[in-house]
DNA sequence: CGGACGCTACCTATCACAAGGTAGGCTGCA
DNA sequence: TGCAGCCTACCTTGTGATAGGTAGCGTCCG
């Protein structure tokens, strides 16, 4: 939050990048101290426990998430492109590397994690659908989408498939990742 | 296969409960043994390895999923009613306990799995997709589904609602399956 | 000036525990 | 007799976490 130490961040990314590869319970502190180069009792001193590297983890993101959409915003006046490029975007930054949004993993392990960090994913889950709900009451307003029922209901069905077509690059091999948003937003043109 | 233990099914049936709350890497054969009621050694007898236990799982688990496919072809003719019919299915038996399928653990932790596991993850999507996209060509050529592109394209996008919408009971409360499902056939319909 | 003080960032050593897996023995049914 | 099914006892490895200590940096008072 406040001093952004270098050691922190780095432990953050590695986090992150465990996290997409092999899930929540399969990253321990030595995983992590490897990749930065330092000894695993060491994390604890940036974070006390696994639960706090998960809360600060999971709140970096959602600060990086919320940039993302900002910016998609600022560059894209029309919610039916900004949809494309944020699939550009997740295609470039995720499934390029064959790897999933850190948000999949915590999800699958849900139960499994300490409270808190289950509250910070449930809050970077609604902080995504609600930007949604507002792309997709935009993008009605101004015509250039097109979907049944409320925008609150079809963001559910917009970001479900973005969240499961990232774990498909990897699980099905040949699948691409740009063609299945194009064909979600080709169901939605009108 | 051939004999159907009644413990080696009761193993299957725990390790899938356990992989739909807890995901693969946080369930020990110690907790399958507490369930099942033997000793944690034991088990090595019916499955030699995790590894094992998890093709055999899986396996089990294929073919359920061709048994409910071929269940809901046979109690409703049009894929319309099917698509929704399947949705209750989850509904009723997936996100009432507030689990998810055990696939969607599976993909989060592919890369921790033994490499036999994962053909037979890959193998279940396959069988899943291949399964939508067969009622999506019945569905246009009947005249009940519209949706653009080609048929195996939009049945990705029909799975990964499927997929990630049993998730979404569970980390987002107040989410309702069916709400969803209909959504998304809304969005196909004449 | 200078040294006592306290801070951050890291270390080594060690803990208690749980993981998957193995060895060998008992029991009861065909 | 033979073997499937289960047991107890044990092994190795790896886990998150703690204790206690050290090096280096800045600060502030006498």
């Amino acid at each position: 939050m406040i001093a952004p130490s270098t050691t922190r961040e780095a432990l953050l990314e590695a986090a992150a990048d465990h996290l997409q590869r092999v899930g929540w319970a399969s990253f321990s502190f030595r995983d992590l101290a490897t990749v930065v180069g330092i000894r695993a009792p060491s994390i604890h001193h940036h974070f006390p426990t696994k639960g706090d590297l998960g809360v600060a983890l999971v709140a970096w993101m959602r600060q990086r998430r919320a940039t993302h959409e900002a910016n998609l915003m600022e560059s894209f006046p029309d919610p039916r492109d900004r949809l494309l490029a944020l699939g550009d975007l997740i295609a470039d930054h995720i499934c390029a590397q064959h790897q999933s949004c850190p948000i999949y993993a915590l999800q699958a392990e849900f139960p499994v994690l300490p409270e808190a960090v289950q509250q910070e994913v449930s809050a970077w889950i609604e902080d995504a659908i609600s930007g949604l709900t507002r792309w997709l009451t935009e993008g009605r307003a101004r015509g250039s989408l097109r979907f049944p029922g409320e925008p609150a209901d079809h963001a559910l069905v917009v970001w479900s498939v973005l969240q499961q077509g990232t774990q498909l690059t990897r699980t099905r091999p040949g699948t691409d990742f740009r063609v299945l948003v194009r064909q979600l937003v080709a169901g939605m043109t009108p």
